[in-house]
DNA sequence: CATAAAACTAAAATCGGTTTCACACAGATA
DNA sequence: TATCTGTGTGAAACCGATTTTAGTTTTATG
């Protein structure tokens, strides 16, 4: 591998010439410019990024924390970020906070020790006071609410989102529906959970039905039991995520209870397994893939201008209608309800 | 951020003693090593990887090359090597080929210009040939062919998984067993379709029914159109991967066609959607995780032990029998087969 | 007891870039 | 003509570690 130097040699300059053309950055005359350049072409020279790291305290990689790659929910979240961050010249770090017990916080420390340019989180297993410690940390954090100052923060309209699975559920004729709503620590959760309760309490009629859940697909099948023990006529289920809907579905399968005859399913977060499923989910959608790749745009944004301040984006959800949600005649509900929506 | 010449200086030594400390190499008196160690604790002092990269041409991080991050099959295998990587000190940077064009080989040029001290190749886009170029880059490559020297290969016995899943659809009464294969640029298809051949062969009464598929769902749900026109009257399809047989599964359903009581369905991989799938789909599982982790442990092993050669390993596979391959009454069968497996 | 070997240490060189600084020279300004 | 400003350049310092070199002090050996 050749240096600046080499190529400074070779081109009859000094390595702070090549340099200067290499980062297009001071005063270099047309013609050692064109030399330069043809020089470094020749030799095929590429300057080496951890020298360059070091005197510029840099290392152009960014670095995104989920919980668990293998939530369906992260891959295609990384899969933008991953692009855009290489379509800028980024390199992409990935860390797992699950199962790494109290060592989650090294990941912290590699940002300082590794000169990482930004990270984007997107676990609750990281410890937010030490998060707001890295106070000149480029930072965008996703899904969650924050207060720390000079981070951006990406989501999307929860509340929204969960009123209009909640409407949507009422509007193909579901008048007992339950919410199985998620950890609360989870903004996220606690807005769906809102956004259930004003659609309920706005709505003449329905009365809220909540159990919790922890977002995960056995957790939905577990609740499904209770759910049905204590409210036998439901008719309709909004689980807090996709994963807990899948649960929902499967143990309603094996209760042989149809869906969405018998009981409608709505999940929240539009991953790919909603396809999958039998029958086809309805979801809530977010831009998965959109606010990964947002993610690093935002990121190196802040890298380029340090101290940019606090940032709030929030994006819109889609209700994405499947066959879970098909709408069929609710013969029990017909007799006592007149709504037509 | 301290340096090492401060935790010098506040210990009354030189830089090199620190260093000689730091990495526990040549010689230092006890009572210097008490109180540098002392000093570097008081002072909260890391060393700066970066500095420390440029000095000995490493990095501390390794990369997994994949194709495409939301492939259901590589979540996993990246976790299972972020793991091993993080628990080795390793940093892990992930990079996806799918849709980067013909930069792929960008991600090569990384390797060297930011010190990666080792790659795990999980993709058929880089190309092979730029790959041998990287004699001393210490490689290990999932799930391909390969002759490249000083690399690791680690995948599992296709051909064996291959035929123990054509010999579970032969048990459960399937006599029309149809396989799906996938691209055969993919030694792994390839292996998978030998497999499946050789059992074909030599069970009497059976005869090959092949028809191609690209390893995706849609693709899979493709073919079996074709494949029914062709053949009405099969009774089971063996998959090359689980995305095809989910595809299968889908269309299947749609067309009212009763699995496993009509067709039976077999996958291959272990993706974690072949459980949430109705029916639950049959698969040759992979130890997916495993051969992520065992890929970072080998890597690691090779960063540590330049020019140690070639090594192929190949792992099991496990049939893990689910409702899509339950066994069932075949009536028509019944009539022009005597044979109990 | 002389001397070789081992233990220990610091100064300086190095890794491969960037950046500061000093200086030279051209043309513009007064 | 003297001075200022803008352009262009290279030597040297720097980033923060490791490693080599050379030298000193102990300890072991014959």
């Amino acid at each position: 591998m050749s240096t600046i130097r080499d190529v400074a040699k070779s081109a009859g300059v000094s390595a702070a010439t090549v340099s200067r053309v290499l980062n297009n950055k001071g005063y270099v005359s047309e013609e050692k410019k064109e030399k330069i350049e043809k020089v470094i072409h020749d030799m095929g020279y590429e300057p080496n990024q951890i020298a360059r790291g070091l005197a510029k305290k840099t290392s152009k990689t960014l670095a995104l924390i989920v919980t668990d790659i293998t939530n369906p929910f992260f891959p295609e979240l990384a899969k933008g970020a991953e692009k855009a961050a290489y379509l800028n010249g980024y390199s992409f770090l990935l860390g797992n906070t699950k199962g790494m017990d109290n060592h989650n916080d090294d990941y912290v420390k590699l940002l300082k020790n590794k000169y990482i340019d930004g990270v984007i989180i997107a676990s609750h297993d990281i410890d937010i006071e030490i998060l707001k410690e890295q106070e000149n940390t480029p930072m965008v954090v996703l899904e969650m609410d924050n207060d720390i100052e000079n981070a951006c923060t990406i989501k999307v309209d929860n509340y929204d989102g969960a009123m209009t699975a909640t409407r949507h559920l009422v509007s193909i004729g579901c008048r007992k529906i339950a919410h199985i709503y998620g950890p609360q620590y989870d903004s996220t959760a606690k807005e769906r959970l809102e956004g259930y309760k004003a659609v309920i309490r706005d709505t003449s009629g329905l009365s809220e039905i909540l159990v919790p859940g922890d977002f995960t697909i056995n957790g939905g099948a577990e609740t499904v039991q209770n759910l049905l023990t204590q409210y036998p006529d439901i008719d309709g289920i909004f689980a807090g995520n996709d994963l807990m809907a899948i649960g929902v579905l499967k143990k309603l399968n094996q209760l042989k209870i149809k869906v969405p005859e018998d009981i409608a399913v709505c999940g929240f977060d539009g991953i790919f397994m909603t396809q999958v499923t039998n029958p086809e989910l309805t979801t809530i959608e977010q831009p998965i893939y959109r606010m990964g790749e947002l993610a690093a745009e935002k990121l190196i944004f802040r890298i380029n201008h340090p101290f940019y301040g606090k940032e709030s984006i929030e994006l819109k959800t889609k209700l994405q209608i499947r066959e879970s949600t098909r709408k069929v005649n609710r013969s029990d509900q017909k007799k006592s309800f007149s709504d037509g929506d």
